[in-house]
DNA sequence: TGAACATGTGAACATATATTCATATGAATA
DNA sequence: TATTCATATGAATATATGTTCACATGTTCA
C-alpha cells in the first residue's frame, strides 16, 4: 500500500483513466482484437479525432499499445494486466 | 465482461470514483481505521464541508459505510473488495 | 430551551476534461 | 509529384466536477 503522497496522486490518475466511457469501450474493443483508429471509431459510432484524443490517453499512461501497418495504427492492450484490472471492476459492480 | 451499455458506464462511473486524489486518501486513510468526518478533515487538511461532499459520493457508490455516535459519524470502508481494488490498482502503478 | 459542536447541503466559483472542428502530418499510389 | 486516405493535434466550446462559503440539520448538555 502507498506510502506517500506522489503514490496516492498516481494511483488516482492510475483509475481515472479507467473512470470515462469513452475509454471504457475502447478498451473492451481491444480486449476482444486489435483495431486501428477508423474500425474503434465506427465501432463506438464516433468521430475518428475523439478517439484518436482518448487513445492518447490511454497509450500515455500506457494501457494500451500501437502499431503502425502502412496508413492504419493498429491499436491493442498493452498487457494481461489491464483485462485484469477491467475483470475486477466488473465483478465488483456485478455484485 | 459486460454486454450492454449500461454496464459499460456503470463501470466507467465505478472507476471515476476512485479517480480523485481526495477520495483516494480517504479511502486509505478508512483503510487504516474507522473514523469521522473531522479526523479526515483534520488528518488531510482541508475542511469538513469539501470531506463531507466526497463521503457522500463514496457512500452513494457503497464503498464505504457510516454510523452515528452522538455527533459523530463514523465512516468506514464497506467492505474487503475496496481494499481489494486499491491494492489492485497500487501494484499496476507498482510495476 | 438555548448554546455549542459535528455534519450535511445547496449555490457559486474555478478548474478540468471530453468532443468537435479545422488543419497538419504521414503513408500509399496513380 | 499530386492526390487520397488514415491518423494526429491544437484551439474552441460545452459540460462535469471539486472546493469553498453560508447556512441548515442534528445531537448533546448546561
Amino acid at each position: 500500500m502507498p506510502q506517500d503522497e506522489a503514490m496516492l496522486n498516481e494511483l488516482a490518475e492510475f483509475f481515472k483513466v479507467f473512470g470515462d466511457a469513452t475509454r471504457i469501450r475502447i478498451l473492451f474493443a481491444l480486449a476482444a482484437a486489435e483495431m486501428c483508429v477508423c474500425d474503434i471509431a465506427a465501432l463506438l459510432g464516433m468521430n475518428h479525432s475523439a478517439i484518436s484524443h482518448q487513445l492518447k490517453i490511454l497509450s500515455r499512461s500506457k494501457l494500451v499499445r500501437q502499431r503502425r501497418e502502412g496508413k492504419l495504427v493498429y491499436y491493442s492492450l498493452s498487457d494481461a494486466h489491464v483485462k485484469r484490472v477491467l475483470a475486477q471492476g466488473f465483478e465488483h459492480i456485478s455484485e
